[in-house]
DNA sequence: GAAACTCCTTGTACGGTGTACGAGGCCGGG
DNA sequence: CCCGGCCTCGTACACCGTACAAGGAGTTTC
């Protein structure tokens, strides 16, 4: 049992990941279990967001205090490396493998990558402080080398390719899903929410001169389909972009060789 | 003046650029001051992290109660807004325009949007957080989106590739900044942290079998030059997978018209 | 000179947080 | 019966953001 004030002191390996520890189950009276509640924590968290996530209410939702937690648990953090990798479990694997080559099995890896993101809108922040190498993280790693290293790029170029797709996913679906949680929380659907932000943005005496090609781009968009189809739209094409990219300089390398 | 429980009724509206108030600046006996306060929390955000930032401890180093920053401030949100966009104030914009075409152009500001995320850490992880739309960052954002129109990409492709090549960049430049923050949180350099780092990662059972493509690269970079010259190769091997893309894409737009 | 008004700073207090610590309750085995 | 795990809980501490009201300092007005 790692007491937190003892992990403190050593930041760099501050993850649950590195310490084995026997996972502690539940014959307890109150019938918890750490399954039980990373569960109980992934619900909470798409709820009610990162913020909002306490011990507290996260025990009570569970019907117990928030000490009891604590036996299966060093930390909050903890739980939340648990939620996070549970979520990994989410990425369809098969159906990366099921795809005809290394540009769909790319392409259906951003898009389980992109949906784990919106579905989850607490995942961009806490991935961001996290080591993030749970089992399931690590399998979805391993596959995403693996889709890279088919690609024909050489050994050295493949983290930067990795990096230029997967970043990009990174970057894209966190936008995406804090524009639908800003929206949800505003109690409006994310297209009313959208013509809302742009009017304000419109109407702030700031803009005036300032960013009439942003204005230009506005316009072309809300004529075109709901939000949720230019997501779509705008995410396909760019990873389009991407693979074009990578092909490019696979032929490159190929000649140059 | 806007309290923060009034502000919370409505989060669409919760940034502090889209209330126009007033600038209180201060002759008062502290001698305090907007700008003042912000960047002295600049400071500390980059000394200490975002973790360690507190209202207390920030008016402490400017000579103060904590009670009195909120004179000049409605929350200590404002306060990270503010920090936030003066540092999109140290984007060197007159070398974007000095640059020879808008692939150069891009890279200049890809270059500077990075150097600012690795120089502040904590500016990732907060500017997923906030609007972003203060003047310093609206600035650049405009500088983007002339970059992105010289491609001669149409207009509805456009929103596309910038969110490729930036949303790429905010992810690398978040990645390595967090990497050089932990590993002076350990207190090594970061090429002994990431030697460490990987060893750590093999030793564990749990790489056995699951990682031998990732452990290739490991393999591969660990004998190639140190870390700051990795990052940049990545980075700017990255940056031309995405140029590449981008060109392609233009010429593909081209013939199809 | 006194009073009034504005600007700025402060002390105190409230409700929240993560979690350390120690006291117990339940339970199976000796 | 008692003992030693396993599990849960109550209490307490230090810290957080910030609401609120009191007050000091300086300037303006009579």
């Amino acid at each position: 049992m790692v007491k937190a004030a003892e992990r403190a002191k050593n930041p760099a390996r501050s993850s649950v990941w590195l310490e084995k520890r026997a996972t502690r189950s539940g014959g307890g009276p109150a019938g918890l279990d750490r399954d039980r509640i990373v569960a109980a924590a992934v619900r909470m968290l798409d709820e009610e967001g990162l913020a909002k996530l306490s011990m507290r209410k996260l025990a009570t939702e569970l019907g117990v205090t928030a000490m009891s937690l604590y036996w299966y648990v060093d930390t909050k953090d903890d739980i939340i490396e648990f939620a996070m990798d549970s979520v990994y479990g989410e990425f369809d694997l098969a159906a990366v493998d099921a795809a005809r080559d290394w540009r769909d099995r790319m392409r259906v890896l951003a898009r389980e990558y992109r949906k784990m993101l919106v579905r989850h809108p607490w995942m961009s922040p806490s991935a961001g402080q996290y080591l993030n190498i749970g089992p399931n993280a690590i399998a979805v790693g391993h596959k995403i080398h693996e889709t890279v290293a088919e690609t024909g790029l050489p050994l050295e170029r493949r983290p930067s390719a990795t990096s230029a797709v997967f970043q990009f996913v990174y970057g894209y679906g966190t936008i995406e899903s804090r524009f639908g949680r800003r929206a949800a929380e505003a109690g409006m659907s994310q297209d009313e929410f959208y013509v809302d932000s742009v009017n304000a943005f419109r109407n702030d005496p700031e803009f005036t001169g300032r960013a009439e090609v942003l204005g230009e781009i506005l316009d072309e968009r809300t004529s075109h389909g709901n939000l949720s189809e230019i997501w779509d739209r705008d995410f396909v094409y760019a990873l389009d972009v991407l693979i074009a990219g990578i092909e490019v300089m696979v032929a490159r390398e190929a000649e140059g060789a």
